[in-house]
DNA sequence: CTGAATATTTCAGGATGTCAAGTAACGGGG
DNA sequence: CCCCGTTACTTGACATCCTGAAATATTCAG
């Protein structure tokens, strides 16, 4: 019960750390912002996003989502229902449902990426050495 | 069609973009779970800490948490059921409630910010000059 | 071949969110 | 003072997100 555990939090830390949660709170408002403007909810742009690429197995986008795989199942029958995304059979292992974008999903990917203007137009304001610094600080925070 | 409105982003850019989403993604687990271990949800958690330094009422709770007053009544009327919160009347309208924290409801609260260790670990890493640094680029960040 | 493990789905149930409609109270103009 | 438009909150219906447990199909090791 002593005061161990928070060891007397320095001003600048704290204000860092607000600061972090004023750029989460931002970034989440306008990926969801950027989402409805395409008729998606938040869960179905970052699925969609994630088959930008390539297909993916249901349980890898579980894994990614960080949800149960059950979740997942509801998600892409929504995307499913509207034509954004289909499931294909694995032909490596039949137990397994890849996910993958349709065209039109695909088209729906690429304008979700580019109406996502968090962090572009702010980051408009710095300089390239100090985005250079920005990136490096982060990188850090992120390694430890 | 042509590349216009998207006129050949920087490298830089994107990797930093991609960066804070890394940063939010870890935010969010991490309160999340923080969360969890109270107890509460996100949700409850969010709105538990509006309330910490004084009652407000209802209608600037969903202003606060960007949703509809709607939903701030459920939020409400779960974190009430635990005791957590209360409704008290405004003296000074009649139509309107103020949420207030509880006694408990503070001491969840204060725990859950303890808790929230992301960004203090993270941060633990960097100098004082480095994170001056963070806390004007994030700061500009914003300001954009 | 058998049985444990894996991938997905289904179902029940809770939490979050929207929208529309209803109730209560405020407050200004006749 | 009374009416009426506005404001604050709640309620109900409904969609989505999410979890956990149980069912099904398939793989893989022994």
């Amino acid at each position: 019960m002593s005061t161990q555990k928070t060891p007397r939090i320095d001003p600048l830390t704290l204000e860092v750390v607000d600061l972090i949660g004023s750029v989460v709170a931002r970034y989440h408002e306008e990926y969801e912002e950027a989402a409805a403007e395409h008729a998606l909810t938040g869960a179905q742009a970052r699925l969609l996003g994630l088959l930008s690429m390539e297909p993916v197995p249901m349980r890898r986008l579980a894994q990614q989502l960080k949800c149960e795989p059950s979740n997942v199942t509801g998600i892409v029958d929504r995307l499913e229902a509207r034509g954004l995304v289909e499931r294909r059979p694995d032909p490596a292992d039949r137990r397994v449902k890849l996910a993958a974008a349709t065209a039109e999903g695909r088209k729906v990917a690429r304008g979700l990426r580019e109406s996502l203007n968090f962090a572009r137009e702010p980051l408009a304001g710095l300089s390239d050495e100090e985005r250079l610094a920005l990136r490096d600080l982060l990188r850090r925070m992120l390694d430890a």
